[in-house]
DNA sequence: CCGCCGACTTGAACGCGTTCAGCGGTGTCG
DNA sequence: CGACACCGCTGAACGCGTTCAAGTCGGCGG
């Protein structure tokens, strides 16, 4: 459950048709978005669950300045007093919502991913090609990214922590994983290579296109270049590359090997990144 | 973090990152010896360069102290005043030979990195079939690393973070990462797979292979099975895919997307992590 | 109306990593 | 010999993330 996301059901077909206009709209605010709530008991970025309408505006209020001032300071010089105080209430009080000032960032995290989800969508609209199709999903991340470049380096240690619940590799059923997966879902199946695949390769897919996503962000990470323009290129380059290789999967002479590595993405790979095992 | 040079003595100030002498030299071989100095100016783990023998020898007190620490109580728990207690000195005094708490930890994953070089040498010695070398060298990391695996995960966070010059992936001439790429050299050179492949391709692999150890690390780090047996499962069934793989690709059928493969890694994957362009 | 419960809130206090002004000692130069 | 520079070293102090005993307040049963 959690994720919830606006109506992706499995069975819309190519849902490339709905919602949001090409308008590309990067809603950077727009509080209502990502502050909506599932509606009932979660875990939510940190700890108790609200009870209280009162108690949901007082977390969403602390959430939101808490973001603003990572953007404004970046998050080691932005102050959990500091959030505290520009938002009007006790230091105390912050905590007692958010287990952590690195629970925080998934506010971030989590308005990223959706936004992602819903440009890259968007730009997909209408393009059948694979490669094409992967490469938009992939730079609309970037380009969504973007202004949370210079604090990425934060996020990015708490991903590589296990001990963190936060790291989306340790927590499978973190909701923005999910719906990244489910876009790259989306990638493959509205494109014109997915009838040609065997279905046991497709199902993999999703989650292996997720792993390029996480090395792109791996890449753009250190990437130091001005507008992250090498990751873009790393982006162009490696897409049409792993649309060849996925297409040459289907010959008779590669059988053997790609096996194996299915075999090996299956048991070793994919359940460790959450996924539970083969169905 | 911390990077302000708080600017004690504007022209002497700390000399770091100055010239780093081309010294190939692999120091250390028995655990007291990767705290010998190296003998001319050397970035080391943190801070000033030694310039008396007692000065070598209170450093060498603090690293000592403090790994032993982190390897008792774990490296959360071991605090900067501990390590300085226990030591004898003032924690002002630890702080004026290692920049952070974190650089100690370098003390910790050099050794380790020797430590592994040499007992997989003496492990590969008189195999001759690749995958099988490749799979010694790997496994004896892990069995090298096995006592740290505790605050593995603190160490994983270091890496990941782009801005500490900690990360063996933003330090080209981290001293770890070089003997690292050595050993998977003598992995390759010591092989009678050696000699087949194309020269092109030889200069890459060892930095591939090192790569492939990283791929390894960052699945021991989420690793929680029982002497992180799955990894080693892992290891296992990874490495003759990966002999098959270089040993395919000398064939013509697998030309075209052999060079471009080759041309990613050699432009954009292996200039990120610290290795020049190409000679 | 009282009393109590529990969600919500507070801010002083704790422990930590880190900094910094400064101390002694050992040259070195004039 | 005095002045100075500088290395090694000190420990109180700073700012931070985090905790916690102690509130406040609204609602509900009696």
């Amino acid at each position: 459950m959690a994720t919830t996301n606006g109506g992706n059901g499995p069975t819309s077909g190519d849902g490339l048709a709905n919602g949001s206009t090409p308008g590309n709209r990067l809603p950077a605010s727009d509080p209502a978005a990502e502050v909506r709530t599932a509606p009932t008991t979660e875990v939510r970025g940190g700890r108790a669950q609200p009870k209280t309408d009162k108690s949901e505006q007082t977390r969403a209020l602390i959430l939101e300045t808490a973001m603003r001032l990572f953007q404004e300071r970046g998050y080691d010089k932005t102050t959990m007093r500091a959030i505290a105080a520009e938002a009007g209430v006790s230091v105390g009080n912050a905590y007692y919502y958010f287990e952590s000032k690195e629970f925080l960032i998934q506010g971030f995290y989590d308005r990223m991913t959706y936004e992602h989800a819903a440009d890259a969508r968007a730009r997909m609209a209408g393009r059948k090609d694979f490669a094409e199709r992967l490469e938009i999903a992939l730079t609309s991340w970037i380009d969504c990214a973007v202004e949370y470049h210079e604090f990425a380096a934060q996020f990015f240690r708490t991903a590589a922590d296990p001990t963190s619940s936060l790291s989306p590799f340790s927590n499978e059923s973190h909701p923005a994983r999910t719906t990244a997966v489910e876009l790259f879902s989306e990638v493959l199946t509205g494109s014109e290579l997915a009838p040609k695949l065997d279905s046991e390769l497709a199902e993999l897919l999703p989650d292996l296109l997720w792993l390029h996503l996480m090395i792109v962000v791996l890449y753009w990470v250190f990437d130091r270049t001005p507008d992250t323009e090498r990751t873009r290129e790393f982006v162009r380059r490696s897409t049409p590359m792993a649309a060849r290789i996925i297409n040459l999967s289907r010959y008779r002479v590669f059988r053997p090997i790609v096996r194996d590595a299915k075999d090996l993405i299956q048991d070793f790979i994919l359940p460790t990144i959450g996924r539970t095992a083969r169905p």
